[in-house]
RNA sequence: CGCGGAGUGGAGCAGUCCGGUAGCUCGUCGGGCUCAUAACCCGAAGGUCGUUGGUUCAAAUCCAGCCUCCGCAACCA
């Protein structure tokens, strides 16, 4: 009777600079992800964590007179910050410096070098002496370094080589077979594409810096990122140490979330990784789009134009942070923010169709029956519409949330609240309320907006687990009403249960004062 | 000819795979209601679907060319 698994991670993230909110983005999403398959009765391991070693890191760390693990650590601390205000549920979090991880990625490499999948060869590339980086032919600029346009020298380093080309086939295979494999299918072409084009085996040591997991036999070299980063996702599992029972119970992946730029890893080498190591593959990777600023640049430490989401958060609550990236956003595109289109849609979605339909239910309740319903309910056929609505929504909700279509299963619930507020008007309780023979009618078109309430705040759960709650509470919503399964049965919420008004659920926003206050944050 | 994506009312998007009177949200204008967070509901105006040509009884949708914008090109969520 055991329940069935979900594996879900993000990619983990480089910490070079503090979070921004593309990389709530992502993570977001994956929790999202996460709560709704905990809601739907599985058994759900989320991943997330940090990629923490590399050149650019150690350069950082020298720059702010540090050691580079003490450098990380305050940045990692400033990401696990994050998700802690964010309410994200991962269930753990992967730092690449960790003991356990150090120590599976050095068997790894031991594993692959001796099964003849990983060989001793020449990297050869452009360096540049005053940056310290080695740059690819096709990165150079007019034949200079891409960074300082500086002059650069052929220079060649020792280092071990991944068989990657030799995989080739068998990934193009791996999407022909199973298209499901990587989307969205955009994705897919490019990758198929690429690899059409050729694939080099891959440098996966280094010798010209020296923060990074040491290849154990050869302690020159330390392990290059694309071993070190990308096998995480197994050994977070326990995957290479004395105890595997996660990675048997969890491996592998329901779904890797990643942004577009990292796809072609996820997606080439790292199947092939696995291939290499005979494991079995994840069954997809969704490649998401960008947060793109109102110019059209992407959001990104380097440009110093981050929106920092602790500070949105702060202002708004975590759970409109997340029902805008949610909503306004289609997970598999790139869009652009911008504080106006956050707060309209709080303005719009948050308070006025949903706080609003329950401010206005929970107050006529209270106003016309002190807050409990009377028993006896009169139906009628003009209510058809809205349960019809409302019991269906929970399938039609499901098939967004299995495609990632966040935007669409948020925007099939809005419909159902607004299906609310036209039934308020079309059956105008305020009328029957004036009406002595009519109260059992009143009573029973409050009822129905209450269910409609009950339903909403199940299906919202995954994205707003903080607001769920609260609207329970105020019409009366016990736990066991609030279960997955009674989403689609109507009438679940008790005849009698106590309703109370609260204060408004998401207060309205004056945009015009709040776009100036805003203002002073961005640089 | 490196690879890929995009161009649809004032704004942001859906529709394009499987051709058949152009849809959603916001904005604008007019009306209704008074339970509610001046929120809610109804109605209207506004588009020759980047461009040129082709296929077809019929093209936003299929085909060819062109223009514009944007990514990727071996560690940027």
């Amino acid at each position: 009777m055991n329940k069935k698994t979900f594996y879900i991670t993000t990619p983990i993230y480089y910490p070079s600079g503090n979070p921004h909110l593309g990389h709530s983005y992502c993570t977001v999403a994956a929790d999202v992800m996460a709560r709704y398959k905990r809601l739907a009765g599985y058994d759900v391991m989320f991943l997330t964590g940090t990629d923490e070693h590399g050149q650019k890191i150690e350069l950082n760390a020298q720059k702010e007179d540090m050691q580079p693990k003490e450098y990380v650590d305050k940045l990692v601390s400033e990401f696990r910050r994050l998700w802690d205000i964010m309410d994200i549920s991962n269930d753990r979090y992967i730092r690449t410096t960790d003991d356990y991880h150090v120590r599976a990625v050095q068997k790894i490499f031991k594993k692959l070098y001796d099964k003849g999948e990983i060989y001793k060869g020449k990297y050869e590339g452009w360096y540049c002496t005053p940056c310290e980086s080695f740059w690819t032919e096709t990165q150079l600029v007019d034949g200079k370094c891409p960074d300082c346009g500086r002059e650069v020298k052929l220079t060649r380093e020792e280092a071990y080589f991944f068989k990657l080309a030799k995989y080739a086939d068998r990934i193009l295979k791996l999407y022909e077979e199973n298209p499901e494999f990587l989307e969205p299918e955009s994705r897919r072409h490019e990758m198929a594409n690429f690899i059409k084009n050729g694939l080099n085996d891959l440098c996966v040591s280094r010798t010209s810096f020296s923060w990074g997991i040491p290849v154990e036999f050869d302690k020159k070299h330390v392990v290059y990122v694309w071993l070190d980063a990308l096998t995480n996702y197994i050994t977070a599992l326990g995957y290479g140490s004395d105890d595997d029972s996660d990675f048997k119970k969890y491996w592998p992946a329901d779904v890797h979330f990643v942004g577009k730029e990292i796809v072609r890893f996820h997606a080439i080498i790292w199947p092939a990784i696995l291939m290499a190591l005979d494991l079995p593959l994840p069954r997809k990777i969704f490649g998401h789009g960008w947060l793109l600023f109102g110019d059209g640049t992407k959001m990104s430490k380097s440009k110093g134009n981050v929106v920092d989401p602790k500070i949105l958060c702060d202002r708004y609550g975590v759970d409109a942070i997340k029902y805008f990236l949610m909503r306004e956003i289609p997970f598999g595109a790139d869009s652009v923010f911008t504080n106006e289109a956050l707060i309209k849609r709080i303005n719009f979605d948050l308070a006025n169709d949903l706080g609003n339909l329950l401010s206005r239910t929970t107050s006529m309740i209270e106003k016309y029956f002190n807050g409990v319903l009377p028993e006896i309910i009169e139906k009628n056929n003009e209510d058809n519409d809205l349960i019809d609505t409302a019991v269906s929504l929970k399938e039609k909700y499901i098939v967004y949330m299995e495609k990632f279509q966040f935007s669409n299963a948020l925007a099939k619930v809005w419909k159902l609240i607004s299906k609310a507020n036209k039934y308020i008007d079309e059956t105008a309780p305020w009328a029957l309320s004036r009406d002595k023979n009519r109260l059992s009618r009143l009573a029973c078109v409050l009822y129905n907006l209450c269910e409609v309430l009950r339903i909403v705040s199940i299906l919202i759960t995954p994205f707003m687990p903080n607001t769920s709650p609260i609207i329970a509470e105020q019409i009366g919503a016990t736990d066991e009403v609030l279960s997955w399964e009674l989403t689609n049965k109507w009438g679940s919420l008790s005849r009698t249960a106590k309703i109370k008004k609260g204060d408004p659920l998401f207060p309205r926003i004056d945009i015009q004062k709040e776009l100036e206050e805003l203002n002073k944050f961005v640089n």
